[in-house]
DNA sequence: ATCAGTCTTTACTGATCGGTAGAATTGTGC
DNA sequence: GCACAATTCTACCGATCAGTAAAGACTGAT
């Protein structure tokens, strides 16, 4: 019944990255709740049923906690971009199959996302730096997106970098007023959003 | 030359005043830059050239003078929708001329909105019911102008509360990418911001 | 049962900072 | 130039909390 030591070892590893999204899960809520500044890692522990000293074996440092809870909603945003460019479309296509799943992504992520844009300045400079880089990337991207779309005629866009921050902070916005237990469900925000933003550029 | 009793105690009023005004300006600018609970009373002291005791003359309390800060933000916005209100003009020409006015109150109070919006959970909670009040009222007063808007059947508009968030929210975006010295200037962005909304809308 | 290695807890430190009491200073009117 | 009021400064308190060291508890293998 015993493992061997291999298995073992790597029980281990999985209890540690199963213990590492409890945390990261736990914090996010109680940090949107009442913010990072007035969230003690004691209050983080408890309700995990835990102590303090726990956390520190996955983190080393309340920053670094609130780092990787930020890096989340970035990369989930960049994941919907990539896997619609990996689908060969055209850039028109591309763009509509983006947009309902960009909106969804955000709403997934609303909590992190919100807590990414009101703790910034209680992040560690570097890692800050690192988030911006990840978030110029992501807005390039589709700035990059908006333009193609122009070049080849399918979309009315005067000035792709100002579409693209209204296209971004369109859905970034729904973070401050999206409450998942109100009447409208993430599916029907994201659907009505795309199509807002959709009739907006002419490309339905 | 010696003023009289009472011409003094207005001139130590309108000094109070001044006083006042200069905590906040400086208070605004560097919560902007560091954050609330990055930035100790010791600091706005000093950049304003005095000492901590001194901010106590004119503020109860260091989420006093925050509360103060976020409130001028959203009266900005709401000084802008009763100004275009007591226009006079029917429910279209009214949003016209209020949405351009609105963009450039949010550019200009570009570090209170930005402010309000990251520091909510370090107010004092009763300053918070306020300002939510206060955002509410805005709000809805927005919504209520699409609503007219689409009852006498200037816009095409299917969702008032969806379009409200839409037009609220691409005019806070700008908050976060907003740079007061880069190449748009804040004119063209407010004139440009309202002829995506107002075309959005099909309104123009 | 016992031992070794791992994880968890208790208990503490050191630094930070909002807020204040009382001394010192400045200005004003006579 | 003096009395008196208003304002500002110096110096401190007390609470909070991130982070840690060292003791203790648990686990599984032998």
């Amino acid at each position: 019944m015993a493992p061997a030591r291999g298995g073992n070892r790597k029980a281990r590893e999985t209890a540690e990255a199963l213990k590492r999204e409890r945390i990261v899960e736990v914090a996010t809520q109680i940090f949107y709740e009442r913010g990072f500044r007035n969230t003690t890692l004691d209050d983080v522990a408890e309700r995990l049923g835990v102590t303090k000293p726990v956390l520190y074996t996955s983190f080393a440092s309340k920053t670094e906690l609130l780092a990787e809870i930020c890096a989340r909603g970035v990369q989930a945003a960049q994941a919907e971009l990539d896997a619609s460019l990996a689908q060969g479309l055209g850039p028109g296509a591309t763009f509509r199959h983006f947009i309902p799943r960009y909106a969804a992504a955000i709403l997934r992520t609303q909590r992190n996302i919100a807590i990414n844009i009101r703790e910034e300045k209680n992040l560690d400079p570097a890692d800050a730096e690192r988030l911006g880089a990840l978030r110029q990337e992501f807005f390039g991207g589709v700035e990059g997106l908006l333009r193609a779309c122009r070049e080849c005629g399918e979309m009315e866009i005067a000035d792709p970098r100002l579409a693209a921050f209204v296209v971004v902070g369109a859905v970034s916005w729904t973070t401050f007023w999206y409450n998942p237990g109100g009447i409208l469900s993430a599916e029907i925000i994201s659907s009505r959003i795309a199509d807002v933003i959709l009739g907006l550029l002419h490309a339905q």
